[in-house]
DNA sequence: TTCAACATGTAATAAGTTACATGATTCT
DNA sequence: AGAATCATGTAACTTATTACATGTTGAA
């Protein structure tokens, strides 16, 4: 049960939808937390039928109806438990780290190929975090904002998804660049 | 079907226990894959069964016997499979984060207290990451061993298991001192 | 009209977690 | 004698993933 104090802490920020926590959980919610839309409409039916969140009708025009979704306080009260017992130690779980892992016995070029992939989708998420911490801290500094903004929790987990990724940007850079030289220096020889 | 190649990954280094395989994989492995012993002991099984590992026992007159394992042609092949495959992207799954995004509606003193628990074991880490970077290049200068050493792979997950931590650390810190500093102008307010 | 995005699910299968179980060996 | 570490699992349960299913609306 874990997937739920997530979900709850995305919608304290503001309702959603089914489908629009979907994509919040796809981009990985900064970075901490991955889930599949089915895994979302599962649990917030059952965070319903707990009355953990209550689901109200939109009706659109432009595009199918939806049903968003607001935490209750026995959701919020669910939420404080949770802050207040330990933390199950956080973990990570990286194909591409396998592949670099085991690189001196494997095809080195497909692990470069990679890097250099994952490399271009980190950045693109830096641009995202910058983005996202733009639009949150308005138009305080972000000093400013950190001591008097009331909301600055999801800027705070913000700021640790943008520089997970500057960082990994910069080793899947350094990493593909030396495999590569690695490879050219053993064709030469 | 994704355990599994970790377990192959590792393997290739040196040959394991279940029992040592277990220690590894909790520290997390250089923070890129987490995995309970007993999911070891079975994966362990499934891939002898499958050819992919062979098993040694090893009497022990110290302490209790064990079979150790190594990876098989056919293992090796399995993880080059896997390394040619497309990566599923990266996830992270982490209990304090999901604390920190609902921190203005929380109790923040409990995630202070976690933020500092993080940090420590955060900085324990980095030793860790130490450690053992300075075992993997021996004499080698870091430029010379990521230059001319035989196995770099585990060296530059290392690396990026270090910058993880490190990153992870300052975030900790900065973030508890932060919201400590935030109760505090509240409290006198 | 066909494609992409929006929107919401169900069902079957695979994987991971929790709880339990057992026994050897060393150290205090 | 008891605790800690080494060593290996089984069984029940919970979660997550994969595959499938359906329908709306707007834009090309």
């Amino acid at each position: 049960m874990a997937l739920r104090h997530a979900v709850l802490a995305v919608l304290l920020d503001r309702e959603y939808s089914g489908y629009q926590l979907a994509k919040v959980f796809d981009t990985g919610v900064a970075n901490f937390w991955y889930a599949l839309p089915q895994q979302l409409y599962a649990e917030l039916a059952k965070l319903e039928q707990d009355g953990m969140v209550t689901a109200r009708r939109v009706i659109q025009h432009d595009r199918p109806n939806k049903r968003v979704y607001t935490v209750t306080e026995a959701g919020l009260a669910e939420l404080s438990r949770f802050t207040d017992a330990a933390s199950k130690p956080s973990f990570v779980r990286d194909d591409l780290m396998v592949k670099v892992h085991a690189v001196d016995r494997t095809d080195a070029q497909a692990v470069i190929a990679q890097l250099e992939e994952r490399a271009v989708m980190a950045q693109a998420k830096v641009g995202l975090f910058d983005d996202l911490l733009k639009r949150l801290r308005g138009k305080q500094s972000e000093e400013d904002f950190l001591r008097d903004g009331t909301t600055i929790g999801p800027y705070l987990t913000c700021l640790r998804g943008r520089s997970f990724e500057v960082e990994n940007l910069s080793w899947c850079r350094a990493t593909a660049r030396l495999l590569a030289a690695r490879l050219e220096a053993r064709q030469d020889a």
